[in-house]
RNA sequence: GGUCCCAUCGUCUAGUGGUUAGGACACCGGCCUUUCACGUCGGUAACAGGGGUUCAAGUCCCCUUGGGAUCACCA
């Protein structure tokens, strides 16, 4: 019935992400659309976004464009798109008409209310909530009575797919009832749409959550009545909080958008999502690119997986540990303005990057750990102070400022030397003097190499911390 | 309740009839070290239970148990 929309589609893989705009990107639709994505690069195909809003009441456009800030930011690019649902209501009535025409549908007069209570009843009494058919065979008639279209199912049988991830999977018919496909007002409901969607645009492979599985024989039953070829499924399985329930906000953040605010990179978050229900061997870092190499969607688990903040962190880590400093900066920069510093008054932020790279999960504590480069006054660590500032530290810190002062160039490996040479000349360890050089430069008794510090700092910078720490906490 | 799905360390997973059941995160120890980290070396830790099939079962079959999804004029 839907005629020709197949043949230019033929060749190649067709694959779509069908979000409905109610709410944020969240992880889990995230990582659905992540292994769309992927199989359609892997095999050359095209990725399809569509917004499933058929239900005007509860869609929203700042939730499309949330959606799309999310997909984004991770970088899933699609090649068609978006498509929007609610611009095609004219041409799911049409098939709805043919479906009526075709006697593979009936008007149902049957009002909410009564269809509420029979399924009240049924259930109480042990039964199964499905439709009784009462509507099923009646004359065609138009006497202006509200109504709904069913779809009328097959009653005998059984109809079952071979699951890409799943395996196969299959139903009995008499388990299903005729599903409503127009509902009183004229607009068509979810499992319609989506059949015609898929359909008319040529999707080939249809990767879901698993919530949808039981919707799966009724579409395929859907297409067959459509007369047109049924696209291969593959159910990914859920994601769940640490308690085992289904990941939601009181197991912590869901949206996508939120993970970047915590500091996270996307690479970490993709890296983070794939691994999540799919694996290649021991390998555990992978790039995009790496991915749409490696990825299979018949290696995705079929179970469901907890979220684990911690592995995730430990991937941020690994690619802030490993990231360009360049680019990290200017990742870096809301991050800095979000705490009142300017990064632009003060030593090169990249090269402060660099110092902190081995040091900070998130780009949060990466921010964190770069405050002092900025700030003038520093609250200095009273233990610390107390612990490592002692009647000799005034002279060996200007001794230190008199020694860097005649540095020509001043880099970690002469700044180095010239600890040395202190230690050397005073009979002392680094011990002595290192922590309060630290402290002066900090103001903590955890930093980045002081060596690194006084590099970056400057030797003026350094001068008036240590002037100032002199004057401090020592006179 | 009906239907459908799922089940290896705490967590993510490898395993496709014969393995000392492997890796990763987390955790615990050693080393490295100017702090904090990083790194590195090592350690603790799993086949839900019961029946089969087989010379041999984490791997195949059945049952039990436990989890989950879904049963809308929502998507």
């Amino acid at each position: 019935m839907i005629t020709k929309a197949k043949e230019p589609f033929m060749s190649q893989v067709r694959l779509r992400f069908a979000p409905s705009p109610t709410g944020f990107l969240h992880v889990g639709g995230a990582r659905t659309a992540l292994f769309n994505w992927l199989l359609a690069r892997k095999q050359n195909g095209k990725f399809i976004l569509r917004i499933e809003d058929t239900d005007v009441a509860r869609s929203t456009q700042q939730s499309v464009d949330a959606i799309l800030e999310g997909m984004t930011w991770l970088g899933l690019d699609w090649d068609e798109g978006p498509f929007y649902q609610s611009d095609n209501f004219p041409l799911y009535k049409e098939y709805v008409q043919k479906l009526l025409d075709a006697g593979k549908a009936y008007k149902c007069y049957c009002s909410a209310e009564e269809l509420e209570a029979k399924r009240e009843k049924a259930l109480q009494e042990g039964g199964k909530p499905k439709y009784d058919g009462t509507c099923r065979n009646l004359p065609p008639a138009e006497d202006g009575r509200p109504y709904v279209v069913r779809f009328k199912a097959p009653q005998e049988g059984s109809t079952s797919w071979n699951d890409l991830i799943k395996g196969r999977i299959s139903f009995e018919n008499a388990e299903l009832d005729d599903l409503i496909i127009q509902r009183t007002d004229g607009t068509p409901t979810y499992n319609f749409v989506v059949v015609i969607d898929d359909a008319t645009m040529g999707i080939t492979t249809v990767i879901r959550g698993d919530d949808h599985v039981n919707n799966t024989p009724r579409q395929i039953l859907l297409y067959e009545a459509l007369e047109v070829p049924v696209p291969a499924f593959a159910h990914v399985p859920m994601i769940l909080g640490a308690d085992k329930a289904r990941l939601s906000k009181r197991h912590g953040a869901t949206s996508v958008m939120a993970y970047r605010d915590m500091g996270f990179l996307p690479e970490a978050l993709v890296n983070y999502l794939v691994r999540l229900g799919w694996s290649c061997g021991d390998e555990e870092i992978f790039s995009l690119d790496d991915l749409i190499q490696k990825f299979s969607i018949e290696n995705v688990g079929r179970s469901a997986g907890v979220f684990n903040t911690e592995k995730l962190l430990w991937l941020n880590a690994h690619y802030i540990k490993n990231g360009d400093v360049k680019r990290l900066a200017g990742l870096l920069v809301p991050f800095m303005k979000e705490r009142g510093v300017d990064p632009e008054k003060g030593p090169e932020l990249s090269a402060v990057v660099k110092t902190l790279l081995e040091r900070a999960k998130t780009m949060l504590e990466l921010a964190d750990g770069a405050l002092f480069y900025y700030q003038e006054e520093l609250a200095y660590d009273e233990k610390g102070v107390a612990k490592f500032f002692n009647a000799d530290t005034a002279g060996l810190l200007t001794l230190l400022v008199d020694k860097l002062s005649g540095v020509e160039r001043l880099d970690a490996p002469s700044i180095e030397a010239v600890f040395k040479e202190i230690c050397e000349e005073k009979g002392i360890k680094l011990g002595q003097i290192g922590p309060a050089v630290r402290l002066a430069l900090s103001g903590s008794t955890a930093s980045p190499g002081i060596y690194e510090m006084i590099e970056v700092l400057g030797l003026d910078e350094t001068r008036t911390r240590i002037q100032r720490a002199i004057k401090q906490l020592v006179g």
